[in-house]
Order: C-alpha cells, then structure tokens, then sequence
DNA sequence: GTAGCTGCAAACTCTTTGCAACTCT
DNA sequence: AGAGTTGCAAAGAGTTTGCAGCTAC
C-alpha cells in the first residue's frame, strides 16, 4: 500500500479498485500528467475506470491536498503530486516540464505582498523557454 | 482616435464602428475586464455589438500584441492593455487585481531559466493574497 | 468591387453532475 | 445495511467557427 493511498484511507475515503489503480498512477509519475494522460494510464491496468471517475478523484486529491493542479498555459490540467514546494519551467516547444526552486524569490513574493498589505496565500510562478543551443 | 486604434489601422485591420467601441472600452479600462465585461461595456454603447466580435477583437489584439491575455485562478480570460511590464496581486477575497514591478525578480527569472539551459520567452507571476487588517 | 468583418447559432473542449446500479466497510 | 463510489450520458461554461449578409476602403 503506497503511502499515498494510506493518506486517503485515513481521510476517510473508501478504497475502491479504480481509487487503488489511479493512486498508483499518480505516485509512478514522473511527469506531470493532464487528467487525459492519467484517465489512459490508469485504463491499461483497468480498462472499466471512467473519465468521470478520474476527474472526481483528482478533485478529492486536490481537495486534500494530497496533488496540486496546474494550469499552464495550456487549455487542459496537470497534476502532481503534493511533495516540496517548487515552481515549473516550460518547454514552450516540446511541453516538457523542468522544476526549479529559488529561495530568494520564495522571500521576495512574501515582502512584495507584504508591501501591498496583503497576506500571501498562493503563488504562481511559471516560466516558458525555449532549449539554448550549446 | 486612440493611439489603440491607430496602431490596430496600421496594422491593416478595417476600423469598424464594433470595433471602434471595443477599442475604446479596451482604452478606457482602468481594471482588468474579463470578455464579458468587454462585451457589456462594448454593448452599453452599441448594443448591436455581439460576444463573437468581442472575442474575435481580443483574438486579433492579442496576436498583434497589443493586449495581453491573463487567465488567473478563474474559470475565464481577463485582458489588459499592453503598457509596462508587470505582474499581479489578486485578492482572494474580492477578485480585485493590484500590479506590481520589480527589478530583483525580473534579473532572478532570466538567472534561473539560464542555468536551466532554456531562453526565457514568457513568464506568468501571479500573487493571490488576502488583505491584511491594519 | 471585394476582402474583410459581423451576428447568429451551432460546434468544440474540458469539466462537472444527476442518476441508478454497485461495493467497500 | 448504508453511505460512498462508479459509469454513463447529459449538461455546463467559456470559447471558437461556418455561413450568409454587410461594410470599409
């Protein structure tokens, strides 16, 4: 049992087969997979899972903030799982997704709200590039 | 005319009487409106004005790069006017949108795209905060 | 005159939801 | 047994588009 599935288990969520198989697509993810990407993954293990069931658990997730949902400049959602804070770099030509972290910016954002006599509550900090030629 | 209208004659577009009043409700917008307040504001002067040649305008406005799109934490497009550049501050609370500048992070965003390996092209800031009581 | 623009309604895409059947606990 | 979960299909929301008629140039 992933420790991921132990988390909604705790939560109170019944562990049906489709939760179990959509859990272990999430936590075998290296990528950040749209809903379309997790619906397939999880299909070629059990070919009964529905979209709609999909959705409704990646919502659950995200409710208890076990994944984040990302919205890049993309018409669809990516998900991830909920691990340490981080922000994303896009690969405008290939899609491809790297991760960064950056402390001072962390603390930035903090004092620019700060100044703005607001408290931070969340945060989106994306970058879109293309691949420099070495 | 509007230096708006003007650079959108310049750049081959017909100066329709539609998009005459988009222009200017683009022009005269001192907040961020989304299609739909577009649309309203358009339609208050011309009520002839339809959804499709809003969105149609902001489209085209966009492509020409003299609006920007920004799609924050809601289900719907926002536009702006392209002066300066800036990011933004949403409150959580109220939707309300504060710009905000800053050098630091602007240097910080190239540094890190860099030592990724990747040409920074776009970028997406978007602070969400609630109001702190004084 | 004609290329481009418009309004209308239909189509699209992603996402959500009502419902009846089913299943963990 | 019963609340929660599921699949299906229909509904939603925002946005785009085909088409026939209209208009700026």
């Amino acid at each position: 049992m992933t420790s991921l599935e132990q988390r909604c288990t705790e939560a109170g969520l019944k562990m049906t087969g489709q939760r179990r198989v959509i859990l272990k697509v999430l936590d075998g993810a290296e990528d950040h997979p749209s809903v379309e990407d997790v619906y397939e993954r999880a299909k070629s293990v059990d070919s009964s899972i529905s979209m709609a069931t999909v959705y409704r658990t990646l919502n659950m997730l995200d409710e208890l903030d076990l994944v984040t949902r990302h919205e890049f400049k993309e018409n669809f959602a990516r998900y991830e799982l909920n691990t340490d804070h981080h922000h994303h770099l896009i690969d405008i030509e290939s899609g491809e997704v790297v991760e960064f972290q950056n402390d001072e910016i962390e603390k930035m954002k903090e004092d620019i709200a700060k100044k703005l006599g607001y408290e931070l509550v969340e945060c989106r900090l994306e970058l879109y590039g293309k691949k420099l030629k070495k």
